[in-house]
DNA sequence: TCGTTTCCCGCAAACGATTGCGTTGGCTAG
DNA sequence: CTAGCCAACGCAATCGTTTGCGGGAAACGA
């Protein structure tokens, strides 16, 4: 079976011609704005017309006209970290309830990729951008930004540029994870650190040696390792050459989730358990964390939340670009799961001596595996 | 620190000027298609021009007037589920090879934001959509056919209407699920069907009663019950109901993972054990699920080559609207993971006659079942 | 030398809307 | 009765490209 012949689309003039009116009139009476202008009968009788012919405006050539879109653009680095799909979501309820349509690219973490779509968005006159593939050198953002483009970082920032940013509290978290940990007993700890080239891999990496030194614990300069890249794979090899080269720490602060989930992977492969041997802590909170094996003790971030300051940010960036770029740090909170206990052989205050499952945490708390 | 003021963004106007030639000239020598009506030395002159003032062409004037727009909408249901990610970086993959841009849109399930994200997009003049929100019955479907717009139809198809559709092979997973578990001693297996307002949810409703009767066993429509949306709360609340009504099912074939996610969660609060008590199998084989407590038995959907196969369809549908409009199913294979065992007091012909673990598949033993 | 072809390039009309400005007609005020 | 005003609407330019058409000059054959 093949599609029907198109029916031509009705023009602003077909509905002005029906409605025995000329365009200009037509065009005001349809808008809100100039509808005023208008004599009520004759708006009447143009709306009418609209509706009658199935009328939609063009977006293309009112764009073309004004310069304007409605439109913002929303770069993502990549789209099945689970992290992402719910600041989109955050991003469009704001930005839909105020009209704007988003137009959500996916970069891979290419930069390439980044440019050209970043491009393409510009090129169809996108009103602003809510980026989230920041790195800490980036020519490409500084570039824009002098080009005066409105822009609002997510969950990155770039440190030398006055962009604004929202962001979770990376330190603040990285610091409740260490001291979670310290709790438990832990006085080696490791850090698989995100991309040192991304101010969240950074920052991450710079609160964790803070925090162990707060701590009086180990800042043993071989118990961090850079991942390349946030993914499971990478979180897998950096883990890998952790348990090659070093041995006695008995817990992990993940860069992120996905991490951490690489983690999982090389317990299963070495036969570690987890949180018997070794504990792990993610950071984020993605979906589903509480349904692994053990369920994954993480800090979690607003994500949501996350997504709709930074879509305000923008608004309010459009229609007034000259005013100072203030950035946001969104309170972040340790969410205690099963992935996180005593080290082996720790002697708690209380009674058992052994590495026994963690106290269960109330809540959130799914029973400890062991 | 505010915005610098944005520069001028220069026009083909400008480069022509720059290039001392006319504006057509300079469209010309800039496109690749026409570049041979030019001399050499002038197109080198104009690109030249262009290179030095930055020029970027404007999408939006261009596609005003070529009413083409080297761009195509992605409508998805639900970003948030993980299932559809990877089926956006299938897609993404073929298009953007061919020089198309994508532009996803979320509607959240909701009918009235659908319309007008699909309105946003037609009006600016995409040259095509996917779409992975087919219901059933849709009038909106029905409509865009009709105008002529091209449209190729994921993961789910509304039959009376001839739109190109790329789905899984639901009958036939659904069948190596009923079969799988037939096959470890069930007898009394129940369905948590998806919405039955979806293909994909009817389809597979229909297979798993197809498939209970054709090996002998227990075809109870009290067995089957509708989930209202793809959720885990969903899936949660039907099992609950399920339950609460019904006994003496060991198994259960959700609609899909996330609907199997739901089952997780009412375990947990009953304090069944899976796959002791009862079994589940997933549908989709969304990522991460061999993370899970227990890891989820499912059948995996090439997610990839789904949207990858959709977007060539697409392709070939822009360039010959005429085109008969085939319809493709995907192979899918069932993935044995740790959420299905033998049902209760179930003796097996091997020796060990408890309900004990499930055989230890090796790695991802995606071991097609009969 | 004179057509005729070929090669480059400019002219101008679109595409579909928005908007400043001018024009019209009806009304009030002086 | 005329000046002045306001409301309602039309005119035409414009946004930045693309593209059919035509023209001038060079090149070619006879």
């Amino acid at each position: 079976m093949t599609n029907p012949t198109p029916s031509p689309v009705p023009t602003l003039r077909d509905v002005a011609q029906a409605a025995g009116v000329h365009t200009a009139t037509a065009s005001r009476a349809l808008n809100p704005k100039t509808r005023q202008q208008i004599s009520a009968e004759t708006a009447r009788r143009v709306m009418r017309a609209a509706q009658a012919l199935g009328y939609q405006p063009n977006s293309v050539a009112r764009s073309l006209k004004t310069s304007r879109s409605a439109t913002v653009g929303l770069v993502i680095p990549d789209l099945t970290n689970p992290l992402f799909p719910p600041i989109v979501r955050g991003v469009e309820s704001v930005l839909e309830s105020d009209g704007y349509n988003v137009w959500i690219v996916n970069t891979d973490n290419d930069e390439e990729r980044e440019r050209a779509k970043i491009e393409s968005l510009r090129s169809r006159q996108v009103e602003g951008l809510i980026v989230a593939t920041a790195r800490l050198d980036h020519p490409l953002l500084r570039q824009l930004h002098e080009q005066g483009v409105a822009m609002v970082l997510i969950n990155r920032q770039v440190p030398d540029l006055p962009i604004p940013a929202v962001t979770g509290d990376d330190a603040t978290g990285v610091a409740a994870a260490v001291g979670h940990l310290a709790e438990l007993g832990h006085t080696r700890i490791a850090h698989l650190s995100g991309p040192l080239g991304t101010s969240t891999g950074r920052v991450r990496a710079q609160a964790f040696r803070h925090a162990v030194r707060d701590h009086g614990l180990a800042d043993d300069p071989a118990l961090v390792i850079e991942c390349a890249r946030w993914s499971e794979e990478d979180g897998a090899a950096a883990l890998r050459e952790l348990l090659a080269r070093t041995t006695g720490f008995t817990a992990v602060v993940a860069g992120n989730d996905l991490i951490a989930l690489g983690c999982y992977d090389v317990f299963a492969e070495s036969g570690l358990s987890c949180p018997g041997d070794i504990s792990v802590i993610g950071f984020n909170d993605m979906p589903f964390l509480d349904k692994l094996r053990p369920p994954l003790t993480t800090v979690a971030v607003p994500h949501h939340e996350l997504g709709a300051e930074a879509a305000r940010m923008l608004l309010d960036r459009i229609d007034d670009p000259g005013r100072p770029a203030r950035s946001v740090l969104l309170p972040v909170t340790l969410v205690v799961r099963g992935s996180t206990a005593p080290p082996p052989g720790h002697h708690h205050e209380a009674a058992d001596a052994t590495a026994s499952p963690p106290p269960a945490h109330p809540g959130n708390a799914t029973a400890p595996s062991t």
